[in-house]
This record gives structure tokens, sequence and C-alpha cells, in this order.
DNA sequence: TTGAAAGCGCTACCAG
DNA sequence: CTGGTAGCGCTTTCAA
């Protein structure tokens, strides 16, 4: 008799319960509360609605999802909800969802995309209208290769689909101009002036940073200046990934470079305070720049300088793509625009040769 | 014919079509997948669960609902995403929720109690387990009394319910100890000598701002020392909000004001991007404190003195206390800590009379 | 405009 | 251990 420590079974009145309040039958109930209200007398619409509202009636969604054969949901997974690069993604997702009078359930993959593909599993169970994943981006074969077999079986029975900035897979997808921003950010310091460079970036399996740091070298290279051999430091891609890597690129001597590039901006903060730990300046002695344009990038001292991508905005797109329905080829790319600061106020001295 | 531009309707295998695939019936398929494997030959188990790989089926989950007569699944509903209070909360939440298998709805309200009314109303329809409701925790009666009566509904129902720092209602809630660690914190910045005060405030109806003051103003006043009459100044519980007060307090003449404490760290660092654009070095001339030590308190400059509080501990513990199921009585509150850093080094000279 | 009734996909009870 | 079958709450023909 005992439900068991979590599990009660929540009920509540049925569409039966009010059909009977109200006198009327189920059928005319059910067209009074959710259907075209066009064809019910006024009268019984009026007693119908008096009487949910009595009894505090709600229609059971699963009922009606499995009655009409459609849901009203959308299938969220984020590769974390404590970050602030998903978190506006989602918040993207969200407000654009919830316009379209859709329920978003959210699910999060821990950055693993093992736990991405289970999760896109367990959530096609609900039938969503569209599946959105803003993953982790990590390539990897096999893991991906199932999960577009998920994702197609979902389209097959009716569903859409929508990735935000994940590698190169054949549904939707809204990508942010990584590599595009990376270059003119490298344009950029260049501009400035600054000619020796180390670049702090996450292992290569993390598209993302891999798609900044070629950007960012491309942009190098192409300008025909001589940059020397820029130092690349691998590390993770956080905050405490950027701190180590600067910490590293001090220990091994920097040598003659004037500016750090971090492919992100938590990465570029931690490093920020790790130099200044050890004595050095940012801005001064080493300039340092990110990528995202987060909130915090404006706070820092020296304020950092970065490339912004409108991320709520691009979780805003996936939704309107899956929801517009073109096609599996459809694409849209978030610009990136490079936002000088005071972190790279250009080099000390005017290049003594 | 045309299913319209939004809507399609999701289908997909179903349970009848893998028992015939098997060459079982309905009922030997749902045992195998889904109920208790115990009574069902390991041989018909193996025919149904290769069946069901071999056509891709996933229950439906609104049908398991449905005639299960309970859901797995969690409503949350949070004032905002792109916030790390909410983000990080959401986090606890959903990590404690998955592991207990639970699937997590998440409902964004905009800080806005009406919104969050109608969204816990639209999210009753799905049957929850559990409500968790992380508010924007503005006070207000109607608005209030109704929530409250549309939760009851729900525990009535046999639901649970679980509430995040809200003010004092009927149901199981997590508090963060707001009161008390902006005490605290005022009793350690007496303890560096501090003794006139600004505070930089959120209107009277954002609780959360209402009790970190009260909280500090109780700590002076019950030090017996003379602080003189604090200068309370209010505006925005945002980064700009706090940008905004701490321009208003310069341009009214801070005269003999030590310390500030803003009554969270986004405001404290719009705070102290304020003082240095007029000037004034943070730290140095004028102390900074503030509330919640988000993860960027330790990468502006000078590293922000605040009150940690374990936000994700926070949104988990509110899942268990819902699944616990203890009474409407049970209350949990999360401990806050001061954390002192260079933003309050003491006041410049001894205080010389 | 209304009501009766047939499902929607799945579970669970009841016989075999 | 297995199959038939009666619902779960709701929508949606089909007749009236």
């Amino acid at each position: 008799m005992d439900s068991g420590p979590s599990g009660a079974a929540p009920s509540g009145p049925t569409l039966h319960d009010v059909a009977r309040e109200a006198g009327v039958s189920v059928a005319t109930a059910s067209r009074a509360l959710n259907g075209s209200t066009r064809n019910v007398r006024s009268e019984n619409a009026a007693r119908v609605r008096a009487a949910a509202a009595r009894l505090g009636y709600r229609p059971h969604l699963s009922a009606q999802a499995i009655a009409r054969g459609t849901t009203r949901t959308v299938a969220l997974v984020v590769g974390d909800v404590d970050d602030p690069y998903f978190a506006a993604l989602a918040a993207g997702v969200t407000r654009e969802a919830e316009q379209a009078g859709l329920i978003v359930t959210m699910a999060v993959a821990d950055r693993s995309p093992e736990r991405e593909l289970e999760l896109v599993r367990r959530l096609r169970g609900q039938r969503p209208r569209v599946i959105v994943v803003a993953g982790s981006r990590i390539a990897g074969t096999r893991t991906r290769d199932l999960l577009v077999a998920e994702l197609s079986e979902h389209r097959t029975a009716g569903g859409r689909v929508a990735l935000i900035s994940q590698p190169d897979l054949p549904f939707p997808t809204v990508s942010l101009d990584n590599h595009g921003g990376a270059r003119r950010l490298a344009h950029a310091l260049l501009g400035l002036g600054y000619r020796r460079f180390a670049v702090l970036r996450a292992p290569e399996r993390v598209r993302t940073s891999a798609e900044r740091c070629s950007g960012f070298l491309a942009g190098l290279r192409e300008s025909g200046l001589d940059v020397g051999r820029p130092v690349v430091i691998e590390a993770d891609f956080t905050r405490a990934g950027g701190h180590a890597a600067a910490g590293a690129l001090l220990r091994r001597g920097h040598g003659d470079v004037q500016a750090i590039f971090a492919v992100n901006d938590v990465m570029a903060i931690g490093a920020m305070t790790a130099l200044r730990g050890a004595g050095v300046v940012p801005g001064r002695e080493l300039a340092v720049a990110g990528f995202d344009d987060i909130g915090s990038a404006i706070d820092v001292v020296p304020p950092l300088t970065s490339v912004a991508v409108p991320l709520v905005e691009a979780g805003a797109q996936a939704m309107r793509l899956a929801l517009s329905g073109d096609g599996a080829a459809a694409r849209a790319l978030v610009p990136a625009r490079v936002v000088l600061r005071a972190s790279t106020p250009g080099p000390p001295a005017p290049s003594a040769p």
C-alpha cells in the first residue's frame, strides 16, 4: 500500500469530472476547453469553463499528446547549464520556443558525447516536435554516427531537428563564426602592432577550440607579416585551463611573446589572473584576448578584448530554423564581431629592430 | 493535407510493431522492454529486444504516463537562465533529478511573478511528479496566493513541491542564509576596521535583496560600534544597477564612506567598474564587498570579498527535499560563508580620532 | 450543436 | 511464463 519513497501518482480532476459538473458530454467539454470553440453553444461553453475553474481542471498533456498524436514539446540537450555559454543558448531556445507555445524539456549532457546520445534516445520517448542539440562538439566517429542515426529516425518519424554549432551533420545547423571571428581578431591584433603570439587552446577534439585556433593562425599567416612561430599551449577549455596554460607559458619563459589569444573568455580571464599572480601585468607586458565576449569581459582589469557572439540569438535562431522546416541543408551562420578593449592596447614600444 | 508550417506529428514504431516483429504478444513485449524482466522467458526477451532495436523503437512516454498513471517528470520554473544564479540552481536540480531517473522540464519566468504563476499552471498539465520553483522572490499578495493555490492543488493530486528561496510559503523550502551571511559579513568588515558604510540594494519587493540588506544593517547595529548612518542606495538587482548606484554615490559625494556592500556580486562588480571609471580605486580608496561569490568574483581586480552560497548544492537539496516527501514544513537552510579578499583590505589608515 | 463511441500507445490484471 | 483485454484521459469522427 506504500507508494514508495519518491513516488506519488499525480492525478486530479479529469475531463469527465468537468463534463459531469457542467452537465454536458465529454465531447462538448473537450470542444469547449481545447477544441475549436466555434461549434459549441456559448452558454454551454461558459458552463464548462466555469466547471473547469471550479474543479481546478488542467488538461492532461500526456493524454492530449497521445490522442492528438502530437506534442508541443521541444527537447533541448545542452552540454552544461552552469556555464554562461550554454546558459545563453538555452535562454535563446527557451524564449523562442515559449513564444511559439512550446514547452522546453532540458537535459544536461555534462559535456559527454555518450551521455548526449543517451539523452537524445530517452528524450525521443517524449515524441518532441523538435530536438535541439547544443552539444559539446567533440569529434568522434562512432558516437557521432549513432547520434546521427537517432536524429534521423526522429526526423523520419516526423520530428524536427536543429543543431547548434555542431560538426557538420546532415541537419539544420546554426553555427558560430568561430573561424572568421578568430581570423579577424588576428588581423586586428596585427593592426595594433603585435607580432609575437601565444595561443591557449583546448585539445583538438574540442571543435570550437580547434576552429578558433585555426582561424587565428590562418589570420596571422595570410597577413604575410613575419610573426615567427606562434607558441601553442593546450589546456582545458575552462577558466582553470587558462590559468594553468598561462602558468605553463610563464614557466617555459614567454620569450618575445607580446600577446596571448585564449580560445575563450574564461580561459583568457583565468590566464590574466595567472599572469597577475606571477607579477606580469596583463595588457601592459603581455596583451590578452579571448573569445565569446561574456558579460564579465568588461569587468575584469584591464577590460578584455574579445570576439562577441550573440549566443542568445543563436539559440533563438536554432528554434526558428527547426520550426521553419527548411531542409537538412539549412544553415545559419551567426556573425562574430571583434571587440577591442584595454587588454590589447598595442605593443609597448614601436617594434625596435 | 498540409500539416502546417511548424507542425509534423512525430510517430514511429509502436509496441505492436515490435511484438509482431518478435512474434509475441504486446503484453510480453511490454514486459520484456519496460516491465519486470523477471517473468519473461529469456529467449523471448531477447527476441523482443532485438526487434525493438531493429525497428528503432522508443517507448512513448506519454502513453506510458497515461497507462501507468505516473510520470517521471520534474517541472522546474526559474526566473531566468542566462544568469549565473539561476543557472547554478538549475544545474543542481537537474543533476539530482537525472540521478533519480527523472526528466526535467524547464520554464523561464523572466522574473515575473505573473508569468511564474502562468507557467506553473501550464506545467501542471504534465502531471509532473515534482514542481520546483526557483522564483524571483518578489513579494505580492494576490499572485502569491494564486500560486499557493495552484501548488496546493498539485499536492492534493499527489504531486510534490519544492521551493527555492521563496518567501515563506507552506511547502518544503530550501533557503539561502541571506540574513545570516550578510550579518556575518558586517561583522567581518567591522573586524577589519571599517566603520562607515554604503549599501547598494534592490527595491524592497526583491526579497533576497531585502534580507541581505537587513542582515547587514543588523550586523552593524548589534556590534554596538559607532557606525553612523549607513548610506543606502536603491537600484536594479543587476550589474547595471550596481554601476548606476555607485555612480549616484559618487555624485552625491561619498563623504566618509569607507566600504560599499552591494547585495549581490554582479552589482558589486558593476560598482567597481563605475568607481574605477571615476578614478576611484576599488579596495584602496573605497572597499567593496558583494554577495553570492560567483565564479568571476575571483577574476576581477581587486578580487572581490563576498559571501559564498553553494547554489548548485541548493538546487540539488531542493530536489532531495521534494523527493523525501517530508511534510510542507520541511525547511533546509543552505549556509553562507564570508570570503574575504583584496577588495576589503582594511581601511587605509588606523582610525585616527 | 451535441453525444456516443472508437481509438491513441501502453500497462496491468486475469485467465490460461 | 504468456496472451487477451480493459482501461488511462483525451480527441475526433460519425450520427443524430
